[in-house]
RNA sequence: UGAGUGAAUUAAACAAUCGCUGGUAACUUUGGUUACUGGAGGAAAGUCCGGGCUCCACAGGACAGGAUGCUAGGUAACGCCUAGGCAGCGUGAGCUGACGGAAAGUGCAACAGAGAGCUGAACCGCCGAAGCAACGUAAGUUGCUGGUAAGGGUGAAAAGGUGCGGUAAGAGCGCACCGCAGGACUGGCAACAGGACUGGCAGGGUAAACCCCAUCCGGAGCAAGGUCAAAUAGGGAAACAAUUCAUUUUCGGAUGAAUAGAAAUGGUCCAUUUCGUUUCCGGGUAGACCGCUACAGGUGUUAAGUGAUUAACAUCGCAGACGAAUGAUUGUUCAUGACAGAACCCGGCUUAUCGAUUCACUCAAUUU
RNA sequence: CGGAAUAUAGCGCAGUCUGGUAGCGCACCUGUUUUGGGUACAGGUGGUCGGGGGUUCGAAUCCCUCUAUUCCGA
């Protein structure tokens, strides 16, 4: 990759397109209940997520993985990883939405790939569908694939 | 060359892009941005021990309770480590060991067995020397009183083992060797080892049963503890005590009189219900910050010591998060990367672990 | 993160302190009663005592060590 690509990418929005910083995470318990207490639910046997569509232009990402489904601590590590950077590469696509990650039964034995490609799966279902450029459709189906693969 | 033992090191490497986070510096619109630099382990794990640190309790001592347990040393301390002793395992290098006391006391031992604990015990056997009785002329035979722990049998365990003598049959009854008990003396700081000589053998097992002896131990734990501090309710203190009118004035107020007021319910009145106001103090909730990483520190050299370790000097700065950072993707190489993730910090122990490398040593085979 | 406790038959529990026979209730199976079923009665099956190691003649029990589960502290 060349660097003057690599400036162009970062000039038009001027604060890091894909980022994660302390403003894109829940923080604190009461923004981890409303979430649970107004989102829509979906799953499969990797991963649960809560969604929830507020009015603010920007989106959140919580992790809740639980002990009881994983109990080692490096396995807990790496799905909340991959978890980070998986909403780090959609998160312009998710603006207006609060997700929390919960992990599944069957993520202990899965690969980084599938992990990866089911959660994008989970996370389109709350992508701004009213807008749907074909811009961002395609840059976020060339994402995808460059993650899967 | 093969098999093995012990000790130590390491825990895929490199590059590019994106991203997280601590520190320092600069800039700044105090939100951040940029640059440089640091960013999981040998077990970070289990939480089984020991300590630091913090708060609480506390004159001192004893009891209770708990832990440890060969000897000497190391250490801040330990249930850890080192060296030695003893016992067991291995051809060996080596490995393993809760390894004080049963001549203080109490308890326990099912079933089996004749007998399981103060003086031992006679079921099957063996004997018929001694005493008594019967038969018999007698030798003798049988029975009883008995003798006997060599043999059988029971059991986890039954009063040393082998041999010779001895005897009615037997027996440490006697002797030799081994074992056991005591032991002058010798070596060693000690545990302990060797042992002239003496005794003919006394005595069970269990202390991860109670217990005795020696040593050690106050309790809780960073969600400890401390600092700042919204909102609401309650506590304390001070000021004004609400409004209008009159008089007076040094224009800040003071004095006197009168009336009461505010909020809510309700279309309105009546009516009903509730209530002094403001400021400060203390307390401490949400929340934020400190504790939070420079210390029994690492590395190297020298010296002391068999060693654990200690001392001196030089040098290095080496995670500090708070929904929780070490990652993801791509490429190349080796190869298909095991166990596994800090949360106050150290010293150990225990458990998990694909491998790779180095050194020392042992055994076997072959060659020279 | 810290502090406690539990694990015994398909299920719920005794027994562990004080070591020798593993038991109770429900469930299951068989038989009797009934035209048949239920009920009742009688009998029976079923347990690596969570895993491993040690002490002991002998361990569900005593000791050590792993594993799993539950509870408490904001």
């Amino acid at each position: 990759m060349q660097p003057s690509e690599s400036i162009s990418r970062l000039q038009p929005s001027r604060e890091k397109p894909l980022g994660f910083s302390r403003d894109k995470r829940l923080l604190t318990g009461k923004a981890y209940k409303q979430v649970f207490d107004q989102a829509r639910r979906v799953g499969n046997p990797y991963w649960t997520v809560y969604g929830w569509r507020h009015k603010e232009a920007k989106a959140e990402l919580g992790l809740a993985i639980a002990k009881k489904t994983l109990r080692r601590a490096h396995e807990r590590n790496r799905l909340k990883r991959l978890a980070r950077e998986t909403f780090r590469h959609m998160h312009t696509d998710l603006l207006g939405v609060s997700v929390v990650v919960m992990a599944g039964k069957s993520a202990q034995s899965a690969d980084n790939a599938t992990l990866v490609a089911h959660l994008i799966k989970l996370f389109n279902l709350f992508t701004v569908r009213r807008s749907v450029d074909s811009i961002a459709q395609s840059s976020q189906q060339t994402q995808s694939q460059s993650l899967i693969s």
